[in-house]
DNA sequence: TTAAAATAAGCAATCGATTGCATAAAAATA
DNA sequence: TATTTTTATGCAATCGATTGCTTATTTTAA
């Protein structure tokens, strides 16, 4: 059985007394081939249980309807949620997804790059690692002549479609609304600064400070506060300080913001009274913790799907599709019990 | 730029008045190539920014590295921490990983194995859907001589690799914890009964009632409890009942269990006092509810890598691959507050 | 009945890399 | 120096499907 042979188009044009070119039209439906030799090959096809070889077609092609995908972890909630949008879309489209993940290393981020280049993929979607370094390896993308669309964690100076939430207005929502409830010494939980969506979320907490006239505090910034561990520790040193804050926006993700909770639990803070809290993405948990966590929802599903309507959209039309375009998905603030001083 | 053309093997060739077999040669390190030439070819392909194509080689080769993977839904955790477990080994090893969802669908199902038939992978990994009619498609993957590996839900008259859970096991192992912890009346939440892993938690349920003897009572196995909303639904009926269950087992899911907790909560039953839970899969948020959730931990992303591990171990030796092989990963009961009567 | 037009089918090149076989050149041996 | 062995390179077929061009056959028009 390991070594069966598949049945080609040779094979059935062999049976029939027909040329391959003849069958090749059958099947794909093009004209030029009678009615009646058109059944009579789709039939012996089906009977001979013929499966077309796709490396053939697209190595004649020069086109394999496939669409590469480049995330940090497929296994995270908002990477896992974009690729099902993206699925959804691709899927109506008739094309495939392969999909790597680059586990947050630079290199391998270079190789799965590579790898789908080599495999002739009509698109490549991608979201860097944290761990970004150059950007050789995507403008080598382009060079390839392949379609690029960058989401989420883009690299900036890289003109390419990209498909991003709006980081900065969430970030000004989020502090806003803290601020409408009474929070005055508000902290930032941020992420690595390399990457522009944690820089983004930076600069709307900074501006949301300004236009609300409050100082900023060097003291109540965190650096790297994106894992719950690292958020685990920032909250305590926070929290022992002299002055407090009286709101902490983890600006890293749901995770950082469930750290906060439990320390100042621990610490005896009560949440949303003494401390306010406001994570990021909307995780399923954020709903159940007690009390609930404030959050920014991402619409990754939405997001997928932006991705994909871009691809078909931009492929189909004949235009230069090297127009650099952005679309922003608006993010939701979710306001939940973590943060409603007013009605504890 | 979209027209672009790709260097090819020829291209280097011409530039270096070789021919092409020795540039293929060169790149691909087989012997019989000076290491003059073969340093010139490199440093040339490097300088013309040449990548392989894949396509022509997988076609000449008949291989193209490449498993593919069909799930119901990527952005389930258990799916998506599958995947996760599987391109870690896959990535070792060279291979790329096609995925596919069929959306619990048995149409897309089969339209998604074609796909990956045509595209030649090595290997297939799937997980069927709820919506399991025949099994045509799966043997069809067997007939085109390409690997097959089934895991978790697995169609159980098929002779394949199969890497499973032990669900009956772990069935057994909560509800004798259950028991143990005096609850008496034990309810059961069942999945759809034509997918194997539901058949086993619910005969392992009857097995552990049957080995404390314990009665069976129509009455508390609810059937197709499988969603938060259904499993709402069923917990509202069971509470109601005269003489209502002590505990309930949503063999299901988490989210199942979570929507036991919810109800028993709205309708003043005290978990675990005068209800205990336990649900399946140790979901991330099953640790953070309140009281927090006692269930089954599947070891999912081992999973990936096991099913990796066996089909590379299994490629690799020459002998026939069809015999039957199943691994059984065993799953982890992780007891949390909500069976916990003893304490309470 | 014959010429023109339309249709059906075959031929052969092509996509790019791989590989068995043949040959030329260099190295080793006699 | 002549002969054998080794090494490096070229030639051409191959993987399977697609497609422009040609030829054979049928249909329609004159």
């Amino acid at each position: 059985m390991k070594n069966q042979k598949r049945t080609t188009i040779y094979d059935i044009a062999r049976k029939l007394n027909l040329n391959a070119s003849s069958v090749s039209r059958a099947l794909s439906n093009t004209s030029k081939v009678s009615e009646a030799t058109k059944k009579l090959i789709l039939d012996t096809a089906k009977e001979m249980n013929y499966q077309p070889n796709s490396l053939a077609s697209n190595l004649r092609r020069g086109s394999n309807r496939t669409i590469g995908v480049v995330v940090p972890r497929i296994n995270q909630n908002f990477f896992a949620n974009v690729i099902a949008g993206l699925e959804e879309i691709t899927y109506e489209n008739g094309y495939n997804l392969v999909i790597c993940q680059s586990n947050e290393s630079y290199e391998r981020e270079v190789e799965c790059v590579n790898t789908l280049i080599n495999q002739q993929v009509n698109c490549i979607v991608i979201s860097v690692t944290a761990d970004f370094k150059e950007d050789a390896h995507i403008r080598n993308i382009q060079k390839h002549g392949i379609q690029l669309i960058q989401f989420d964690r883009v690299a900036d100076e890289v003109d390419t479609l990209k498909v991003v939430n709006d980081n900065k207005q969430s970030s000004i929502e989020a502090i806003s609304h803290l601020i409408s409830q009474g929070y005055k010494r508000i902290a930032l939980l941020e992420g690595p600064q390399n990457l522009n969506i944690f820089r983004q979320r930076k600069e709307g907490y900074l501006e949301a400070l300004a236009i609300h006239g409050i100082e900023t505090d060097p003291l109540l910034m965190k650096k790297n506060a994106w894992t719950k561990e690292l958020s685990v520790e920032a909250t305590r040193e926070l929290l022992s300080l002299s002055n407090p804050p009286d709101a902490i926006f983890a600006s890293t993700s749901d995770f950082s913001a469930l750290g906060v909770l439990e320390v100042a639990t621990k610490m005896g803070f009560s949440v949303p009274k003494q401390l306010g809290i406001c994570g990021y993405s909307n995780e399923a948990f954020t709903e159940i913790t007690s009390p609930s966590i404030t959050t920014i929802d991402q619409h990754s599903i939405k997001m997928g799907n932006a991705i994909a309507r871009l691809y078909f959209k931009e492929a189909k039309s004949e235009a230069e599709f090297s127009v650099p375009k952005i679309i922003n998905i608006k993010p939701e603030l979710i306001i939940r019990a973590s943060s409603l001083k007013d009605k504890s």
